[in-house]
RNA sequence: GGCUGGGUGGCAGAGUGGUUAUGCAGCGGACUGCAAAUCCGCGUACGCCGGUUCAAUUCCGACCCCAGCCUCCA
């Protein structure tokens, strides 16, 4: 397969170092509030992007960390007058059940930063034994001008950068480009014993460590926001390159687009911060899925109340094709849809596989009674579905989800009404027919008359 | 200012040197008691200006806009 390498800035074909064992590190979550829309996308992003690997990898090593120590923990922490594990372990719980309601599959490990105090200390030792740190103040800095390939990721002159510093740079910094990787804490905060004095770890070198102690020196796939190539994953790529004596830290870079809200950038002060848990009241979380999905992973998303609603329709028509097939077995034995696979093969192409599989789609309202046909499409419709992590839920299911609103009519009640209408439709009472299709509808619940009786659905 | 990525039909959003993206919405037709679902068909889309080419939305150059990063951020 083929993938964009923020390195190179060019796609490139992606093969593993080790064909039997891939490893694929990704950015995960600070947890120090509820997961919002943005957090969702590298989660999901990446998550497909392990299915996709998975096909010709079984053994794909996926580390996804959590990072629970970070000032914007404390802050909470002190706010609601509790522990940072207690704001911590709260939000990592919300967390999970948010992505989990994405379809997002748990990653083979999830390290938290508390876990590896250990591994971290023992890095930035070796930082400062090899002289790419130096202790001052109580802080131990990543000294970057002894790393010669400084800001390669990010493409940024290292020279341009240290003498552009805008911001006030910290007076026992030796360059102003260098940064923190063991900051003292003071009593009242959260501190770890170390060399140095008790502290903390600074915000880049828990991500080397992790991976180095989960996935090895050198890894396949390193992935995040766009808005992490640079300070965080530069910084990365300079701790664990000259932690491993110059073996590369992750072969391929891959980074997400950012998401706006309504063409507008999310962010507190203007207060659109969407949460999932709060989208998931809108739409099934297939659907928070697939607009994710509608744009290629490396464009900047627009998140919009219209698209989502839009994305829940493209699921009606791709359940709609599996509720037609709904007869059919499926054959275990039966091919992929090659040109959906292709799409996914050339750097996640989601839009485009997201075409084909409208195509398959398509093609089960027109395969008549072929039961070849059926078979294969059905087969097909869901093992591409798998790849992206949808249409894995039984069509009745999809149709029966429920709008929140007040006056929902339950299955029950619908059910007598559409009894009702069986017999008026029975004696040709029309009148009578569509006045209770009139009457579900204002309660927001669409009836259709198929060949295979009535059925129905919440708008 | 530096770096990166963009400007595609009503909207969303891929892609390609000459041939249908796809979805939603719209229009016409079929089916239907009427609808819905589905099927068939339709709308002459590629920021602007040059250049290369038999042929450019697709390559090259200039220009105009837009977004992100350069400070915590997915």
């Amino acid at each position: 397969m083929h993938l964009h390498n923020t390195l190179s800035g060019r796609k490139e074909r992606f093969e593993p170092l080790n064909p039997d064992r891939v490893t694929m590190y990704v950015c995960g979550p600070t947890v120090y509030s509820f997961a919002h829309i943005g957090n969702a996308r590298p989660a999901v992003v990446f998550d497909v992007l392990s299915r996709v690997l998975r096909r010709k990898h079984p053994n794909v090593v996926y580390a996804r960390n959590i990072t629970d120590i970070d000032d914007k923990i404390n802050k909470a922490a002190v706010e609601q007058g509790v522990d940072i594990g207690v704001i911590s372990s709260r939000y990592a719980a919300a967390y999970h059940e948010d992505m989990s309601a994405l379809g997002v599959v748990a990653p083979d490990h999830e390290p938290r930063v508390t876990q590896h105090l250990p591994q971290i200390i023992d890095m930035i030792s070796r930082l400062v034994s090899s002289e790419n740190a130096y202790v001052a103040e109580g802080h131990v800095l990543f000294h970057t001008p002894s790393y010669a390939d400084y800001g390669k990721l990010s493409k940024r002159d290292s020279q341009a950068l240290m003498a552009g510093a805008r911001v006030e740079v910290a007076p026992y910094k030796q360059s102003a480009g260098d940064f923190v990787l063991w900051k003292p804490s003071s009593p009242d905060q959260p501190g770890w014993d170390s060399p140095w004095g008790r502290g903390r770890p600074g915000w880049h070198i828990e991500c080397s460590a992790m991976a180095e102690t989960i996935l090895g020196e050198t890894i396949d796939i390193h992935g995040g926001g766009h808005d992490l190539i640079f300070p965080h994953h530069e910084n990365e790529i300079a701790q664990s390159v000259c932690a491993h004596g110059g073996k590369p830290f992750s072969r391929f870079w891959l980074h997400n687009g950012f998401l706006n809200v309504e063409s507008t950038k999310m962010s507190k002060s203007i207060g659109n911060v969407l949460l999932v848990r709060e989208l998931l009241k809108q739409a099934p979380g297939e659907a928070i899925r697939l607009l994710l999905l509608t744009a290629h992973y490396r464009q900047p998303l627009d998140w919009t109340a219209e698209g989502l609603q839009e994305a829940r329709k493209k699921l009606d028509r791709l359940y709609g094709s599996l509720r037609e097939l709904a007869d059919v077995e499926v054959q275990p034995e039966e091919g992929e849809f090659l040109p959906f696979v292709q799409e996914l093969e050339d750097d996640l192409n989601t839009p485009g596989a997201l075409a084909q599989l409208f195509d398959l789609g398509h093609q089960a309202h027109k395969a008549g009674d072929n039961v070849y046909e059926r078979r294969r499409i059905k087969t097909q419709l869901l093992k591409a579905g798998a790849l992206l992590g949808l249409l894995q839920q039984s069509p009745e299911a999809w149709f029966g989800w429920a709008p929140p609103r007040d006056d929902l009519m339950s299955a029950g009640e619908i059910d007598a009404v559409i009894a009702q209408r069986i017999e008026a439709r029975k004696a040709k009472n029309w009148a009578e027919s569509d006045r209770l299709r009139d009457l579900l509808k204002e309660r927001g619940v669409l009836v259709e008359d198929s060949k295979d009786g009535q059925r129905w659905r919440y708008a």
